[in-house]
DNA sequence: CTATGTGAATTTATTCACAGCA
DNA sequence: TGCTGTGAATAAATTCACATAG
């Protein structure tokens, strides 16, 4: 469903009006039938014989991934990559809104990067008061877990997690990793022997 | 496949000689079943009672990613997240070299980015010659497809899109796109109502 | 006529359960 | 005895095909 909002949100943004499974299913690189089926499990948000409406499938994903509401997310840990996540303008299209930063070192503390002051990885407890129920973890691998456990502990419901290691939380948390150097490695292997 | 290698890649430096399927799959967060189901796929590398020879093991799949040799990658585009790829350092585990970097902007081009020359994009075309099969595109949207017919022009066979579009490239060309807005979208629809 | 929504058919993936090897 | 490798059983996902609504 994600790829899809997405694709609907560029094509909205583009001015298209409706669109059918066909034509979406070639814009995504996709099958008709897989577009139809997902829409139909969760109702149907079509018109026979015209299509879909796009801005309205949009809205309708958006309310069934729960993006219907703004989520206050923090991140932990302001290197190079955690600056560079913390500056990404593209989290604002699916409503989120990075609350706060944190690192551990104490020369990077009270600086700020892209208008959001860095605060000390000690006062992590105070985001379930201030409503911030995502983590994003953007700490040296060997800080990830225990960096997990503390943002568990005050409370976050999901977790992007951009170190390249499995890292254990209670069933109730939802963690997404990103590692990019795994996701290159899978590459060799569709890539015909040159 | 890329998790087992990556789950004991990490072990091996832990110095673990030899670990089961069980272990294996606590270690990952997996089934076990699923771990002996998958390496038998490719020819079974276990020993019954004992289990498997953590280093052989990482041997044989990067064998089966071909990751087995090295492979000489550019990027295109040095802005913010250009630039921290270019110096992650987790690529070289998995045996890729980015070999070269490219911009369209005439401020940056022969500057140097962690020991990287950075080069006119209209010098694409060399990458043949140059031994490079692999892209990294680190443009803004806009000028993503345009890049990524540049580079399959240019003969590269696989490429890593960290643009948030779906990009169109003949089908001997393998594409993986990393979408960091689009992942962590993911999350509410997992995350229990608070 | 066109394109959805959906049962039925098919394919693919996961899990079970156990024979057989170290 | 402990753990692999693998058929058999089960579950899940994908694709087909068509009745039906606009």
């Amino acid at each position: 469903m994600p790829i899809y909002l997405r694709g609907l949100l560029f094509l909205s943004e583009e001015g298209q009006q409706s669109i059918s499974s066909r034509d979406l299913a070639d814009f995504l690189g996709a099958n008709p039938s897989q577009i139809r089926k997902d829409f139909s499990y969760f109702g149907g948000f079509g018109t026979p014989g015209v299509g879909y409406k796009v801005e309205n499938l949009a809205k309708q994903i958006k309310k069934i991934l729960k993006l219907d509401v703004i989520h206050r997310v923090a991140l932990v840990g302001v290197g190079n990559l955690g600056a560079v996540v913390l500056a990404y303008p593209g989290f604002r299209i699916y409503g989120f809104d990075i609350a706060a930063a944190f690192d551990t070192d104490s020369k990077k503390i009270s600086r700020k990067v892209n208008n959001i002051t860095i605060e000390d990885a000690s006062n992590l407890w105070t985001l379930k008061r201030r409503k911030i129920d995502i983590g994003i973890i953007t700490v040296p691998r060997d800080a990830a877990q225990e960096t997990a456990d503390t943002l568990v502990k005050a409370g976050v419901k999901g977790i992007l997690n951009f170190s390249p290691s499995y890292i254990t939380v209670p069933k109730k948390v939802k963690v997404i990793t990103i590692d990019i150097a795994m996701d290159i490695a899978r590459l060799p292997y569709y890539m015909p022997a040159s």
